[in-house]
DNA sequence: TCAATTCTTGCAGTTACTGCACTTTTGCGT
DNA sequence: ACGCAAAAGTGCAGTAACTGCAAGAATTGA
């Protein structure tokens, strides 16, 4: 039986199991040592793999620990964003989970990095920094939404609160995607956690 | 007629006249260059000082030009934050923000800062940065102020709660500080500002 | 004015990261 | 099967951020 994924060539298989492979590595060191005892070149050691390589890979050190960068979501899913109508935050991330979703990681790398994550919370803040990059692309998107649900809204007042709903998804989403990779780590019920973490931000700017 | 603050020794004097100095010329170059096209050694020969003591003084290459990290809040400020019984998250809000007030920065050095942080959001990525080393410090704010608050709540209850609380004031506070140094910049406003994007955030988390 | 303290600085070293040129590997047409 | 073009891996040299240490300078208080 042929595999539904379209078949790969060599090349590619050849990076992905080499991916894998610095990603086991670079988290098992910082697992044992903490990430900043850790250097790039214990990890290519590690690895059997030059440190050019390694940042043409990863980019940065810590590249290989905090995993990719969602990829962008598609247009259907966009399209399908800016014509919901729930609550505005709700739906941004909801959006930005199923990118997560995109790229399926290892299971031992997931398990690796969840453990990782925890120990060391500052990966957080890199996870944080990452996602900035993507803040314009991601404005762009929310103010599309606000044009189609509100044509009367100001050019201006659209642009503050474009940049206050990311704000809010972004500043929420490391504790949503905490929770949910702590407890169980289901693409399915990551929509119920995203649903009750609405629901406790709405009470909890509600004196 | 004595001045009201309490008279400063030559040794403190010396600190602030150079940290000022240190300041000015590095938002200067960044604002000419961009901050990825000034090197320590610039801000270093432009404002006579030594690598080595730049350092010490700001201990990253950004740290003079995001400016000093808010000092913590004073126990008084704190209890009241504990005892208040606002939205949680604007009474926390309040509380960083006053806590920023405390170190009163120089004019110019405010005004550069304002036009730096406007052409470089990446610095805003930084400020989060930051903030996270004090994660720690705020959420126990936070879930002292939940066992207060809510003496019934269970103890994993009000640890998730006490992160999100924080998220979501740490995410917003970006755009606020910049809403408000963008209109005004005056300390009287703020609390102004705070409000109406707490009364905002619960409309966009409204279906 | 002198001794104790604190601060600044130079130096040497480590580490992250980058551009460039060179070799190896892979994909593909014949 | 073979060889050529494209792509990917690698070594090297260089830049820049940051740190510990110890020596020298400034400041303080008696």
């Amino acid at each position: 039986m042929p595999t539904a994924t379209p078949v790969l060539g060599l090349r590619e298989r050849n990076r992905l199991r080499r991916t894998r492979r610095v990603e086991r590595a670079a988290l098992a060191l910082a697992l044992e040592y903490g990430v900043d005892d850790v250097t790039v070149d214990m990890i290519c050691e590690a690895s059997d793999i030059s440190p050019r390589t390694y940042f043409n890979y990863f980019g940065t050190k810590e590249g290989a620990l905090i995993g990719p960068a969602p990829s962008a979501p598609d247009e259907v899913l966009i399209e399908e964003f800016v014509q919901a109508r729930g609550s505005i935050v709700e739906d941004l991330m909801l959006l930005i989970a199923r990118g997560f979703f995109a790229t399926e990681p290892d299971r031992d790398v997931f398990a690796m990095r969840r453990e990782l994550y925890t120990k060391e919370p500052s990966l957080q803040a890199l996870q944080v920094t990452r996602m900035a990059d993507k803040r314009q692309a991601t404005a762009a998107l929310v103010r599309r939404r606000l044009a189609d649900q509100f044509p009367d809204m100001p050019e201006t007042e659209a642009s503050d609160e474009a940049q206050l709903v990311m704000s809010v998804a972004m500043g929420a989403f490391p504790v949503i995607s905490r929770l949910w990779i702590e407890q169980s780590g289901d693409e399915a019920e990551v929509e119920t956690y995203i649903h009750a973490a609405i629901a406790r931000i709405r009470r909890i700017v509600t004196p």
